[in-house]
DNA sequence: CTAGGGTTAG
């Protein structure tokens, strides 16, 4: 075949990596600068001063026979987005070259003008490959993939690079599969050797279809190649098994990086395990991060506070923010709506205000966070005068504004206002209610008690099948109402959907207990152990000096627990002392009187408050985490050492916060 | 003297 001789380039001479600039340039010697540029050897980039010095030298002479200079001058102002000035050199100059064409159309397309840059292509007296390659890129870079395959088709003769542009143009915008088919493609039909370039060109095409399979073969590929996997292709790598959804690879990978100094190296990583929900391991890389002393950046910091905000680590969120102002990282909507969630989530809701105050540039992401961190935090109100102002402001209103909105009216008791806004979600805001909007109607209807209405959406009103998330809130707000009959419903589509989920069998078990039909209790903890169904262990954390301390229930693990439990007799002690009794129809299992007077009160949240009010500075309030539902009876117990001790308690559960101050949670026992 | 590459995104 013709073509294949034609673009097998292995020995083509543009193939050889140039040096970098060197940034450490000496100041230019105006007086005699071509005797600089000859020292100085041809590869040479320059400033912009060093540019503009040799440019008005040059004027002056009236001289610019030396093209190389002239191409270089060119090519430093277009390099950096001074296309007036870089195309009046161009125009003034007698003898450019195709390289004065080429590096000016590189600038056009680096700014994305690709219409001058067609243009200047089409009049150029003559092209070579380098053109050609820039005008690929050039067109993949401003996602025109039509048009960057139309000019790679067009082409006599290919090189590695202009392989390498199509694949990133088709990778960068979206177009895996064919990224990965032109890279098949090439090593296939043996039309280049393949370098370094192309798999890091082709590796987030991979990254981005998800397929493991295809990511393992082209690092064994790599690995068989004898190409050095550096610091670069270990992130590119990093990245791609993390998106694959293989975090072993990813770590081994990482692990196995020659070089971390790098911010670039642990951003992967670090997004990685944020992104697969591996919090704890991403805040252990953090710290890992920082013993090796590499600098976080705007990305870190992105990718960092989520797991902050699930940790609910205040103190290192509040490090996190001001580390962002001491370095002058960016600020803008994306960062910004991170902080207002980790700070939401930290329950500090008033910090978060102050961040979303001042982000300017404000998406519908960040106002987003800001609702719903407000919904979480039991403001309904101000959730709904945020949303009033939103749209003042003529903001876009998508899915996850709809959602936190019914949430601010769901967690403040707002039934009204809930479902005026859910039947404006068609009405009004012209969008389709999804699956999730119907599960907070669900969740509104049933915390307010209106069980039959809710039920009745269920089974009559929605165009979607019911997901497991909207039966556990009917059947959760069948608890709430000592509901057997309906809560019996929920129940039975539940135990279909998700036989192995324990709080179907958990809930409904305890809503026989409340109605006094032990025995159809005894009989669900019986279903339960009989089909193998596991409990999801309840979990809380309190940060303290840095440190989350995590508390399973009944925990001795701590090193502080003889302190913990002697705090926790004194408590129970004191509240009883009040007429505090431990609601013992909440005990699971079948145990005796008072091992269940034990479990209740060895729940992981009061462990956690214990710690807290041994180890805590008086004035700071105890901020604790839990990953279920709080109890009702942690619920009371919270208020009630709120105001014995005179310590403020503010708990994060798995829905909402509760504020514990001097007796009286911010919920209203509302949840 | 000109061309291709890695990290974030409710």
């Amino acid at each position: 075949m013709v073509l294949n001789n034609l673009v097998n380039v292995r020995h083509h001479p543009t193939n050889v990596r140039r040096k970098k600039p060197d940034s450490t340039v000496k100041q230019l010697e105006i007086s005699n600068p071509v005797s600089y540029f000859l020292l100085n050897g041809r590869s040479k980039r320059y400033t912009v001063q060093e540019a503009k010095q040799l440019h008005s030298y040059f004027i002056k002479l009236k001289s610019d026979s030396n093209m190389y200079l002239v191409n270089s001058i060119i090519h430093t102002y277009a390099a950096n987005g001074d296309l007036n000035t870089a195309h009046r050199l161009f125009d003034r100059v007698i003898d450019r070259d195709v390289v004065s064409w080429t590096t000016l159309i590189d600038g056009y397309a680096k700014i994305g003008n690709m219409g001058v840059a067609q243009q200047l292509f089409d009049s150029m007296p003559e092209r070579n490959l380098v053109s050609w390659n820039v005008l690929i890129s050039g067109f993949g870079k401003c996602g025109d993939v039509k048009a960057a395959k139309k000019a790679f088709d067009q082409m006599i003769e290919r090189d590695i690079v202009s392989w390498n542009s199509l694949i990133s143009s088709y990778a960068r915008n979206g177009f895996a599969k064919e990224a990965f088919e032109v890279f098949c493609d090439a090593l296939v039909e043996n039309l280049v050797t393949p370098n370094k370039v192309m798999f890091l060109s082709v590796l987030p095409a991979i990254a981005e279809s998800g397929c493991a399979f295809w990511g393992r073969c082209v690092h064994s590929f790599i690995l068989r190649s004898g190409i050095e996997v550096d610091s670069v292709l270990c992130s590119a790598l990093v990245d791609m098994y993390s998106k694959c959804d293989d975090l072993d690879m990813a770590f081994q990978v990482f692990e196995s990086n020659p070089f971390r100094g790098n911010v670039a190296s642990w951003n992967p990583m670090l997004s990685g395990l944020v992104r697969n929900q591996r919090f704890e391991e991403a805040l252990e890389l953090f710290r890992w991060m920082q013993f090796e002393n590499v600098e976080s950046d705007y990305v870190t910091m992105v990718a960092i506070l989520p797991a902050i905000a699930d940790s609910g680590a205040l103190s290192l969120g509040k490090w996190a923010h001001s580390y962002i102002q001491k370095m002058n990282i960016r600020m803008n909507a994306t960062l910004g709506s991170a902080l207002v969630d980790m700070y939401a989530k930290c329950g500090c809701i008033e910090l978060a205000l102050d961040v979303f105050a001042v982000v300017e540039g404000k998406t519908t992401e960040l106002w987003n966070a800001m609702i719903t961190g407000l919904a979480i935090h039991g403001c309904g109100r101000d959730a709904l005068k945020l949303f009033s102002q939103m749209q003042i402001e003529n903001l876009e209103i998508d899915d996850l504004t709809v959602s936190a909105i019914l949430n601010a009216c769901s967690h403040s008791g707002f039934v009204d206002d809930g479902l005026r806004f859910f039947s404006n979600i068609k009405d009004v805001y012209k969008m389709t209610p999804k699956i999730q909007h119907y599960g907070c109607i669900v969740d509104i209807l049933g915390r307010a008690g209106r069980l039959e209405e809710a039920k009745d959406i269920i089974c009559n009103k929605m165009s979607i099948k019911p997901d497991i998330i909207i039966w556990k809130s009917l059947l959760g707000a069948c608890r709430t109402h000592g509901n057997v009959e309906i809560g019996e419903f929920a129940a039975k589509h539940l135990f279909e959907l998700c036989p192995n989920d324990s709080s179907s069998y958990v809930l409904m078990s305890s809503i026989y207990e409340a109605a006094g039909r032990s025995n159809e209790a005894v009989l669900m903890r019986k279903k339960m152990i009989e089909g193998g169904v596991k409990k999801e262990p309840g979990f809380s954390s309190i940060e303290s000096g840095g440190v989350v301390h995590k508390f399973l229930v009944g925990d001795k693990a701590h090193p502080r627990a003889e302190e913990i439990y002697t705090m926790l007799d004194d408590i129970r002690e004191k509240l009883k002392s009040r007429g505090y009794q431990p609601n013992k129809q909440l005990v699971f299992f079948d145990l005796h009187d008072d091992e269940k007077e034990d479990a209740i009160f060895h729940h992981s949240e009061k462990l956690a408050t214990a710690f807290g009010l041994i180890n805590s500075n008086r004035g700071d309030p105890l901020r604790i985490v839990k990953n279920l539902r709080m109890c009702s009876d942690c619920h009371v117990f919270m208020k009630l050492v709120s105001e014995i001790y005179n310590h403020e308690i503010v708990v994060r559960d798995h829905n909402r916060f509760h504020h514990f101050v001097n007796g009286k949670c911010s919920c209203m026992d509302y949840w």
